[in-house]
Formats: C-alpha cells, structure tokens, sequence
RNA sequence: GGGGGAAUUCCAGAGCGGCCAAAUGGGGCAGACUGUAAAUCUGUUGUCACUGACUUCGGUGGUUCGAAUCCACCUUCCCCCA
C-alpha cells in the first residue's frame, strides 16, 4: 500500500486540492512540503503531534518535510475558528516559544542536509514593506471572498480586527514566498485552515501561474464533536515537564470507547492489518485497545522507558497492588506540622489535590478521599509524621487522582 | 465623526434598591452504577475560624441606613449611520 492510500485509509485526510495530483507527487516521493507552527506556547500539543506524525510518514516514504515556524505570522495570531482575539505575544516570547517547539520537534523529525528542513517565517515577513505588500500581494486578494471564508465566520458576528484579518495573506505569502525560494510545493495543516491554505494555493496560481496544492489532515474530533487533546485544565503537552508521561498516558487509556479505534488509526504507527483485527473488539476489550493506544502513543512521544513505567504504574494503582513508584508526590517538611500533626484539609491543600481548604472538606465529606487505603470522612482526621514515613502515605482523590505525601 | 447598547462567578446567561454568594444551563469535582468507557441518577461548585463571618457583579468616585441594581466619569466591546 502506498503512502497517500495509507494515509486515507488512516483517515487522515479531510480535503485536498487536487487528488490525483497529490496522489501523484506523494507517492512518488516528489512533494516538499510544509506545515506551519505557531508559536503560541512553550510546548507543542497533540494536535501538533499528528502534524508531526504525518511529516514521518511522509518524509519515510521520500517526501521532504519542512516545519515553518510561525515567528511571523504568531506576531499577528490566527483567528480561524476562533471567537475571541488571540492575546498578543511579545517578541520576546514568541522567539522562546519558537525554541522550545524546535527542540521537540528534533525528537521526531531528522532534520539536515537534504532531509527536513526547519524554517521561520520571521526571516522573510518581518522584513516586508507595506505598501510593497499591498501593490505585491494584497491586489491578488479579494476581501469579498476573505470575508466568506469558513475561518472567519465566527469572528464576524464577535468582531475581527485588521490585524488578524492579515493573518491569511501572511500565510499565503509564505507559501508563496517557499515556492519560489525552496521548491515547496505543498501545504499540509489542521482542516480549521483549509482557507488560509487556499489562500496560498491562489496566490501562487495569480502571481505565478503555476500550481501548487494543498491538503488537510482530519482534526482530532471525538464522538461528541469536541476536539481532542484537551483536558479541563489545558490542553494534553508534549513537554513532560508540563504533562508528566503517566498523565500522558492516563488521558489516552481513558478515551471513551467509541473514540479508540480512531486515535489509534490516526495516531499511532501500528500496521492497519493489525488496527483492522483489533476494529472488531467491542465492550470490556476495548480496554485492552485503550491500554495499547496509550502505551503506544507515550512511547512515541515520550520514549519506550517511559511508556513502561507509565504502564506498569497505571497496572499496578488500578490493579490493585499500590505501587507508588511512578505518581506524582509532594514532599512534607516538619514544619507542615503542628505537634506532629497534620489534618487531612491541610494535607490535601499542600499536595494541589484541592483548591481551597473549602473544597478540601467538601471532597473528604463526599466520601472522595482514601488516604493510606482508609477512606477519610472526618474533616477533622489528623496524620501524624509516621504516617508519612518510608514509602509515605498515598493519598487517593475520587477513583483515579493517586498522590504520594512524604517526609523528606 | 454621529447615535444606540453591553460588561455578572470557569463559560453561557438571569438578576424588582434590602429576602443576593447571586436563578438556570453547560463545564468541573465527588458519590452510586461500571470496564480506569459511555449513558444515567445524586450531591457539590467564592474564601475562611463553614448553622457564623468575610471578599465578589469591568474600573474609580458618588447618592443612600443599605447598591450587582441608581448617578457621574473612565476603560473595553458590540450594533446602526457616515
């Protein structure tokens, strides 16, 4: 099978300009392409990582990937399918953001001589004239169909300002701009921008007369239409110092069932044969889908050490035998005492597992606390530095929260 | 430039000068049921010394015994006209 019907039957594309094109160049080892990153924080997402995903595919069969940085295009933000303005960044950290993304994007993609290349938009957008621009650029745009565009539409109603209205004629420009420079032939991009990519795509054709395509990848919906990669707190990192490899882990085992067989299609490496055996699982055997899906995914991102000491965590709390080897804990110190004593309030608080002492007590008298394998219903409970000794205690919140206290 | 409207808790969105820590929905958290799933049901969702007190309704002042609610100014946003 080849690559571009690997990557259908995956179900990683939403739209294309010209199938049998792509189809073509991709097949042939013949596209250099591109997707963009913007810099909007110090560490690439999930959403970022099928991009990623997909580079490897392509640059496995012989496609030369580059990954654009959006140190450009992140000084004015994107406003598809978004209904408040982006936060405008300093200079400052859209360049620190911008370093981080190329240290973890090394881990996934090789880049070199002849292989991925890694470019920033701010080499050739920061130093563009206005008026040239315009003369250059903006005649080939037309702000009736701009305003048409799919990625505007839920700004219109809220209100877009000419800064992010610029945003899809800096990416068309730097599509365009690689065209010309680096041979970049196509585009590749989550499907919210689809617009902005057509936008390049025209303006190569206008200025050039010549034809480049574009193609998206299918976003990362789950059943309820929600994106994926999100967790209430934030989005799901890359970066294990801001989701740890078991956290990592955990939102992936915990994907509803419905949504499993997807992720792991479009996500992970497996062989389809093997992803097509597994389609025919359906109740509690999803679950061993589940665990399959996060351990291969944090092997992916995180390394195969790592997905085995998340695994072998994860087996271990929820089968039962209370290893505390790999969950995150928080170290007492004496003076958390008072008379060799600490209540359960306090404790909870101190280890971030509750807010506020209010919703400390709330949570111990709804029966949501386990310390030490003894459920805690008194508000009052105290442990004492010995329970706190050795291993330490281990502090349960709800079912799935594990959380080990210890004296230093 | 002219005119009109809006800003409320995580979000959306109610809110007569006292009965407002503020309806309702969503989300979150917990409990029951389960398979670390979904759906469902229940409780909960400002802070603290938790039957009480304290701090919140864009900002700053003011009126009043008393203000989310009335007034003035400021800020931001939206809509209409140009």
């Amino acid at each position: 099978m080849q690559i571009y019907e690997e990557l259908k039957a995956r179900g990683l594309i939403a739209q294309v300009t010209d199938e049998e094109e792509i189809r073509n160049l991709v097949n042939n080892g013949k596209a250099v392409f591109y997707i963009g990153f913007d810099p909007t924080a110090d560490s690439l997402h999930v959403g970022h990582f099928m991009a990623l995903c997909l580079m490897k595919r392509l640059q496995m069969a012989g496609n030369r990937p580059i990954a654009l940085i959006g140190g450009g295009t992140g000084m004015i933000g994107d406003p598809s399918g978004r209904t408040d303005m982006r936060q405008m960044m300093t200079p400052e950290t859209i360049q620190h953001n911008c370093d981080c993304f190329k240290k973890q994007m090394e881990r996934f993609i090789e880049f070199g001589e002849g292989k991925a290349m890694m470019l920033n938009n701010a080499d050739w957008l920061m130093k563009l004239n206005y008026v040239d621009v315009l003369r250059e650029v903006g005649a080939c745009f037309s702000v009736n169909n701009m305003l048409r565009a799919e990625c505007y539409k839920q700004r219109m109603e809220k209100g877009l300002s000419f800064l992010e209205f610029n945003y899809m004629i800096m990416q068309s420009y730097d599509f365009y701009h690689m065209f010309q420079t680096v041979g970049c032939n196509m585009q590749f991009g989550g499907d919210d921008q689809w617009s902005n990519m057509l936008g390049g795509t025209e303006l190569i054709r206008r200025k050039l007369g010549k034809d480049a395509y574009a193609m998206t990848i299918t976003l990362l919906l789950n059943s309820e239409g929600k994106k994926m990669g999100k967790t209430a707190s934030g989005a799901v990192w890359l970066d294990p110092n801001k989701t740890s490899p078991f956290e990592f882990y955990q939102y992936w085992r915990n994907v509803g069932d419905a949504d499993v067989l997807k992720c792991i299609r479009m996500l992970t490496f497996l062989p389809l044969e093997q992803i097509d055996e597994m389609d025919k699982w359906e109740g509690s055997q999803l679950n061993q889908a589940k665990e399959i899906l996060a351990y291969e995914l944090t092997k992916l991102v995180h390394g195969e050490e790592e997905a085995e000491k998340a695994q072998s965590a994860a087996r271990a709390l929820f089968g039962g035998s209370g290893d505390s080897a790999h969950m995150p804990c928080t170290v007492l110190c004496q003076e958390d005492f008072t008379d060799g004593k600490i209540d359960v309030l306090t404790l909870l608080v101190k280890c971030g597992l509750c807010a506020s002492r209010g919703e400390a007590r709330r949570l111990v008298q709804q029966g949501g606390v386990t310390v030490c394998g003894e459920k805690v219903t008194d508000i009052e409970k105290t442990f004492s530095c010995a329970d706190c000794n050795g291993d330490g205690a281990i502090i349960k919140k709800g079912k799935k929260v594990y959380h080990k206290a210890y004296m230093k």
